[in-house]
DNA sequence: GACCAGGACCATT
DNA sequence: AATGGTCATGGT
């Protein structure tokens, strides 16, 4: 069933009677609000999967498509503004993914008593929409890290590398650098934000797709099989940061990062906590978790963080 | 102070 | 094919 999706605007300073008929619209306003039922955007943005995201009073502020935006859900709503006038929203709603029925991807996942409890601890937990070269650069930075250091991490590149943008009050604030930007840094620069060893393959990956060797807007026709070859040809890009790349930013429903803590999830709950072969865990990954994979492997990585954090380095 | 973090890569078995 | 070492940095 189509997700019910209602999409008003609020008014800004001055309403136009005049629009009426032409558009239920004002055609540009700097306001929006989204009508969204099973969705948890503190959640959402906190998971692990977008590092670019900050809290305030305000609300949650970042860059999406270009554009400074600052978010805040109250109920079955998400406002969102903006500094420039917005002729349409369709940027934030496919970053969102606003229109995506969670209750039908939710009832693709196997019906078994892990992911039962995944479900209900994760309530509203979605996936985003990120863009390809950000989502990319942000895995890279992503090994052998927390989660909080990788926000660090993407938070001085961004002061220090990108593209400045307006914010409100006459204040600025920072897109994540484009490839271009960082091509043309050097390594101890890129060092100087904290990524220690992940600056070579950063600064090599950058100059690739800055010189246009690879596209990343040409990977999205793609097959999932030809999308993951493509990535995997470049440098710092392993399976793992691939299959993140595929999910977050291509939208892939099957792509199936697995990393230290969906790893353990996995030989935990389906495996009986033993040690299991590779190409055994392959075949299961490959087969048990349905169309939707990609968002089960979301659920799973925020089910086991967050409901047994501590005890679980011990039980296995 | 030890252990670990949304890994990739290379050299050995 | 699969294990082990190495690569920085900082949180817990």
């Amino acid at each position: 069933m189509q997700a019910h999706l209602l999409v008003s605007l609020v008014r800004a300073s001055t309403s136009n009677p005049n629009t009426a008929g032409v558009t239920p619209f004002h055609p540009a306003r700097c306001a929006a609000v989204f009508h969204v039922c099973d969705y948890d955007l503190e959640t959402t943005l906190n998971s692990g999967q977008a590092f670019g995201w900050t809290c305030s009073d305000a609300g949650w502020t970042s860059v999406v498509r270009g554009r400074w935006v600052c978010l805040r859900q109250i109920g079955e709503a998400i406002h969102a503004h903006t500094v420039e006038p917005q002729s349409d929203w369709h940027w934030l709603q496919d970053y969102l993914q606003v229109e995506v029925d969670l209750g039908a991807v939710l009832a693709s996942f196997p019906d078994d008593p892990h992911l039962r409890a995944a479900r209900s601890a994760c309530r509203g937990l979605r996936l985003l929409r990120q863009e390809p070269w950000e989502c990319l650069a942000s895995f890279i930075l992503s090994s052998t890290k927390q989660i909080v250091q990788i926000r660090q991490i993407v938070t001085a590149l961004r002061l220090r590398f990108g593209t400045p943008l307006r914010a409100p009050n006459g204040q600025e604030a920072f897109a994540f650098p484009t490839a271009a930007r960082l091509a043309g840094a050097t390594e101890v620069e890129l060092r100087a934000c904290k990524m220690g060893f992940r600056a070579p393959y950063l600064l090599a990956t950058a100059r690739r797709v800055a010189a246009g060797e690879c596209d990343l807007e040409s990977l999205r026709p793609l097959t999932l099989v030809e999308a993951r070859e493509r990535l995997l040809a470049l440098p710092g890009v392993g399976a793992k940061i691939a299959d993140c790349v595929l999910l977050f930013a291509y939208g892939f429903p099957t792509a199936f990062p697995v990393d230290v803590w969906v790893a353990k999830a996995i030989r935990r709950f389906y495996f009986h906590r033993r040690r299991v072969k590779p190409v055994r865990v392959r075949n299961f990954l490959a087969t048990h978790f349905g169309p939707n994979a990609g968002y089960a492997q979301q659920y799973l990585f925020h089910y086991i963080r967050t409901v047994e954090p501590r005890t679980l380095n011990k039980a296995l």
